[in-house]
DNA sequence: TAGTTGTCTAGTGAGTTGCTCAAGATTTCG
DNA sequence: CGAAATCTTGAGCAACTCACTAGACAACTA
């Protein structure tokens, strides 16, 4: 029941391209190395928030990645959603990836006794992540 | 971002123990047929939740399992962390296995911005399945 | 004491995580 | 233009975890 390395380093990343959101770009290796990240592995982390449209790269010489949404407009569960997959912690509860579960005996029953309680904590970690922005995180900095 | 099969199939088998509750005891075979469970895996899961003190069991012909606390005082939050270990989504924020990490920048900071967040998401979690009782669940049934 | 059940320890195949490497594309600067 | 700096792509890999299997053993009961 954890999020992975690459949350949690998308997330370090994210917040260091907070600080210059605006202003210049940031190079791997400087986020990298403040974030103590190996780089090639935060390589692949800003691409898929950049395929995500979180954000923009520029290659060569003076080049880098910057953010292209606001801060305000990011939020703790769109970063995990792009780099961990869904937030429910069965999928027979997910709102972005249902699915029937193939075995339990209650799937064919009205109600599932475990899908209640499931539901609740799914509802609850994405109420939670959902209006977490990055900008409420950068201030508390 | 996922509970085990492990945690599920634990789940479920208590289900069925709490309808036995007071009665007969259960062999593997019996809870692993009607839940769809492979039996030999069933019974780690079983020996988890009996070393735990949650289950009693009994060998020999006439063996089996049965439950050893009252489904009121059996939390889901209970059984998760003992086949699944601690609910913290990062270990920085668990209150039952708490570690500093290692790389984090902000470790050393009075405050890490994603602690915060953790936190709650911690709380928010432990909360709903702390207080959700097997009773609760059978009765849904 | 024979057969049925739980107990324990180890192992295994498939998949995931976290990370590395190498070759290429694009941009800037001299 | 050409060289250097940067992002881009894709492949690869060691370690780990997950879900499950196997087999020897201990205890209970008839």
């Amino acid at each position: 029941m954890k999020f992975s390395k690459k949350s949690e380093y998308g997330l370090r990343a994210l917040l260091e391209l907070c600080e210059t959101y605006g202003g210049r770009v940031l190079q791997r290796h400087e986020i990298a190395e403040r974030q103590n990240i190996p780089v090639e592995f935060l390589e692949q982390i800003l691409l898929a928030l950049k395929r995500a449209g979180l954000l923009a790269s520029r290659r060569g010489v003076r080049g880098g990645y910057s953010l292209i949404k606001s801060p305000e407009d990011i939020t703790l569960g769109q970063v995990i959603r792009i780099l961990d997959g869904p937030l429910a912690p069965i999928s027979c509860v997910s709102k972005t990836a249902y699915q029937k579960c193939a075995d339990c005996p209650y799937a064919a029953k009205p109600s599932c006794p475990l899908q209640q309680a499931m539901g609740e904590v799914r509802d609850a970690i994405a109420n939670i992540l959902d209006h977490y922005t990055l900008s409420r995180f950068a201030h508390s900095k």
